[in-house]
RNA sequence: GGGCAUUUAGCUCAGUUGGUUAGAGCGCUACAUUGACAUUGUAGAGGUCACAGAUUCGAAUUCUGUAUUGCCCA
């Protein structure tokens, strides 16, 4: 058996995996067993790994393979959104290479176009995520448009609807005028973009000469203005309570209203209103019964209500206007100014603000179950700051438009049979649609072609709030449900917490009537090294699949998790990815060591060796246990820290070089076994984190050629019973173990020369271990002694003394210069220290523990010192 | 503008109810290297815990204010 010296992972995770998935390891079927279920946040259907789903996914399948281990039914239900949105953009973009306009296509045949190209692209994103190790039951694959899934989402939009929760109404929506579409808040992109604030005269109607001046960024919008605002209680504005004025070049009147929402501040104080065009004048132009005047057309040119700029672009229109309002002597002055603009994500347009019919769902009643179940914790946060900022939102929530102006998604299930804002029923065929329309309009000849379907869609987010019940066919059979929901973990972004986990709450509750997760985990977003988001437009982003090519897939999941805190975000560089794949290779020479040894099963066992073996196993414990707490909590940059020291400091650097046989020697048999047995422990513990390079030398290391035998589904360890003192003591003997290794350095002494430790021994001094000492530090012998010994180099560690008398050379200046430093440091801590004992309040007041220990290390200073000076006297 | 966070070593972060002269990983520096591993080993340097007050015998930790950076909402 040739093993490599260095650890390549490309040649062995392809096999593991399909071994993995070829013995059906992460397939799961309703048993008696505890469900540990997580669905994993599904990614577009089009869209590609990147380094967002590389830190969410490896997370989930890090507490899906350790929860798989522990024995529970671990189900990881993976799957796809069809992302409305995204999707329909994309396809348009690619039919517009091809010449086509979506104006052109039916409906139907633009469908054809979308289920192509998801069909094309489709599932990609879920072909890398096996790349990088995710352990999901494939079978159960969903995504959001499957028929079943649909057909759901239609269900459930139709229940709302007789619930009286959904209704139809006007309202604001971010209105693309180049897509001709509206846009979703999280489309729309706020920049800072420079502009002008026009201060714009108004004459107060029936005054002569008696004007108010408003300051407005938008003077094309005068053509809609139904108000001016002012604040009540703005003394300079008294006089014109109650008074109209008059629209500059048209003359048209309207009311000065008072309200406390304008800014007396900003401006000149008073505000025009233009509840048509903008959402804050809109909510004032509802308060105050105010009229609305829409002056655009939906490409954003000026209507009919414009006038004389009829016809006109929204930025001419500005521009002529300008021009007019100073020649006629309304423009008071423009200055420069810097305000927030939106734009489409999409197509870069100004995005305006445009009233339309939409259906939503009223939100207040719905919300409330979710919102008392975050904060009594039945649904716990990780990391519980998100909490605030949830029930912010909660106690404040709107209702949630719910449709969409896209062909690409679930539908609406209303059907118009006339004109009127009421005249339509909400069924789920167009024959039941037909029945309720004939009975609601009393129409009783009404036929097929007399009623039409809604053209919009629904908001993504309105089928994905069910994907906890939906990816077990929830709403219609409880066969699965009702094993695997509620949930466990859903590990996710906090930028969604509103878009999808609080709705998911609000489903769960509404549908199953209990959460959906019993967990929520809030990953940070992965930054560059300058801090910048990663994304596809500044080029940033390092593609995930290059990077586990490079650095193995156990080397990127490493990297990862090792900086990334629940909650915080993450500054990613590829350094991290470097030190896993060196841990990977560190682990790998670790076991070729194992196996280069050659196995002597009778001889008998060194005591240092049997010392080593005890002590590792306590390690192992104490991680064991440490991991259990650092899980419960989701701190998994802690748990991976603890695990890789386990693995690099205790068991390769002081385990494996206490029972290292000497060059050309054998080991005995007991050694042998307990270390592959403490192998087998690591492996175990490191198997979620590092799951394809533990599998591979699971194999190599035992006869594991039956599918039962995998790592991946092997039980996890068990805590043992620890013994703190024997920890305790070992810590010590690392520190002499590294104080004689000074000591050599410093005076040129090399290992091979064997040297005499003397110890004056006191409490803690680590007796058991002194054949590990004598192993490690290469002794000849421990002699104790009660008294210094002249002519040494001599170190403390805590109550005991050692020695090494000096060979042939000795620095006796910088041995002294060592003294003297070291009297230096031990000065100043007792000096500390009895400053706090010689306050006297400290003493009646502080518990006696704390004084005590205070005494003690005191004493412990006090006679450190008394040896130190002796040494010094002793050198000359 | 409102709300919520953040600030500890060069970098990224721990620091549980106040009680060792504040820890880790990486990086850095020096030295080492025929026998697992240079993707290595041994050792070392490095911090006024953002700032200013307050409470306390005692504050990185609690309180107040200021600054900083970031997120969410408007």
């Amino acid at each position: 058996m040739e093993l490599p010296t260095i650890y390549d992972p490309n040649t062995i995770e392809d096999k593991w995996y399909a071994y993995w998935l070829e013995n059906g390891y992460f397939q799961s079927k309703p048993d008696d067993r505890e469900a540990y279920t997580v669905v994993i946040p599904p990614p577009n259907v089009t869209g590609v790994l990147h380094m967002g789903h590389m830190l969410n996914n490896t997370i989930q399948d890090v507490l899906v393979r350790r929860a798989r281990m522990l024995g529970k039914n671990a189900c990881w239900v993976p799957g796809t959104d069809h992302a409305s949105i995204a999707t329909e953009a994309k396809v348009v973009h690619r039919l517009r290479e091809k010449g086509i306009r979506k104006s052109d296509l039916t409906r139907d045949a633009f469908l054809g176009h979308a289920w192509e190209w998801t069909h094309e692209h489709g599932g990609i994103i879920l072909e890398q995520l096996k790349k990088l190790g995710a352990s999901c039951d494939w079978d159960r694959t969903r995504f959001t448009m499957d028929e079943a899934y649909y057909d759901g989402v239609i269900d459930t939009f139709i229940d709302l609807f007789n619930k009286g929760l959904i209704y139809r109404d006007v309202r604001m929506v971010n209105w693309d005028p180049v897509a001709l579409t509206a846009l979703s808040d999280e489309e729309v992109i706020h920049k800072e973009e420079h502009g002008l604030l026009y201060h714009v005269r108004y004459a107060i109607a029936d005054a002569e000469d008696e004007w108010l001046t408003i300051a407005t960024t938008r003077p094309e919008t005068i053509m809609g203005d139904t108000a001016i605002c002012i604040h009540p209680e703005d003394e300079r504005f008294v006089h014109l309570h109650g008074k109209e004025a008059c629209v500059p070049l048209i003359g048209r009147r309207i009311p000065i209203v008072l309200d406390d929402y304008v800014d007396r501040e900003f401006g000149t104080g008073c505000l025009k209103v233009t509840p048509a065009h903008d959402v804050n004048d809109y909510d004032l132009g509802k308060k105050h019964d105010l009229e609305t005047i829409d002056i655009f057309h939906a490409n954003g040119t000026l209507n009919e209500q414009g006038g004389s700029y009829e016809g006109m672009d929204r930025f001419d229109a500005r521009k002529a206007i300008h021009k007019d309002l100073e020649e006629a002597g309304f423009l008071v002055k423009t200055e420069d100014y810097t305000n927030k603009v939106g734009r489409s994500e999409r197509t870069d347009a100004v995005i305006e603000p445009r009233l339309s019919l939409q259906w939503f769902l009223s939100m207040k009643e719905l919300a409330q179950p979710a919102l008392d179940h975050v904060m009594d914790g039945t649904v716990a946060f990780h990391p519980p700051k998100f909490k605030n900022s949830y029930r912010h939102w909660m106690e404040n929530v709107k209702d949630w438009c719910v449709s969409r102006q896209l062909w690409w998604g679930h539908r609406i299930p209303a059907w118009f049979y006339g004109e009127g804002k009421d005249a339509f029923v909400v069924a789920k065929t167009a024959s039941e649609a037909l029945d309720a329309a004939r009975i609601k309009s009393g129409r009783a000849d009404m036929q097929r072609e007399d009623i039409r379907q809604d053209e919009d869609v629904m908001d993504t987010w309105f089928s994905s709030w069910l994907w906890p019940i939906q990816v077990f066919d929830g709403l219609k059979t409880e066969e699965e449900v009702s094993y695997y929901y509620p949930t466990a973990d859903l590990v996710t972004a906090p930028e969604i917490m509103f878009f999808w986990v609080a709705r998911m709450i609000i489903a769960g509750y509404e549908y199953r009537g209990e959460a959906p997760f019993k967990n929520v985990y809030y990953t940070g977003i992965v930054r560059d090294k300058q801090g910048r988001k990663m994304s596809k437009s500044l080029g940033n982003s390092p593609d995930p699949i290059e990077l586990m090519n490079q650095y193995g897939a156990d080397g990127v999941r490493v990297g990862m998790l090792l900086t990334s805190p629940a909650g915080n975000d993450l500054p990613f560089d590829e350094k991290l990815c470097e030190q896993g794949r060196n841990f990977a290779n560190k682990i790998w020479n670790a076991f070729r060591l194992t196996q280069s040894w050659e196995v002597e099963q009778d001889a008998a066992q060194r005591d240092s060796s049997a010392q080593a073996i005890v002590w590792m196993q306590n390690r192992v414990n104490e991680v064991l246990m440490e991991l259990d707490a650092q899980f419960a909590e989701f701190r998994l940059s802690e748990a991976l820290m603890g695990t890789y020291r386990l693995v690099w400091d205790d068991f390769c650097s002081w385990y494996l070089e206490l029972v290292k046989p000497a060059y050309g020697q054998a080991l005995d048999g007991k050694t042998y076994d307990a270390t592959v047995e403490l192998f087998e422990s690591i492996l175990k513990i490191l198997h979620p984190f590092m799951p394809f390079q533990t599998e591979e030398i699971w194999h190599w290391i035992g006869d594991r050629s039956a599918p039962a035998d995998a790592l991946c589904i092997a039980p996890w360890p068990k805590v043992g019973v620890i013994d703190q003192d024997l920890l305790t003591h070992f810590e010590t003997f690392k520190q002499l173990v590294s104080e004689v290794r000074n000591v050599r350095k410093e005076n040129q002494i090399p290992h091979r020369d064997a040297l005499v430790l003397h110890v004056d021994s006191g409490e803690g001094y680590p007796a058991a271990l002194e054949a590990a000492l004598i192993k490690l530090c290469n002794l000849s012998s421990i002699e104790q002694t009660k008294e210094k010994v002249p002519n040494s180099f001599g170190f403390l560690i805590g109550r005991s003394s050692f020695f090494i008398p000096f060979g042939d050379a000795v620095d006796a200046d910088a041995e002294k210069e060592k003294i003297h430093k070291e009297i230096q440091h031990v000065t100043g801590f007792l000096k500390a220290v009895q400053g706090k004992l010689s306050n006297e309040r400290f003493v009646s007041n502080a518990p006696d523990a704390v004084v005590v220990m205070e005494r003690k290390k005191e004493s412990d200073a006090l006679s450190k010192l008394d040896v130190l000076n002796a040494k010094l006297k002793d050198l000359g």
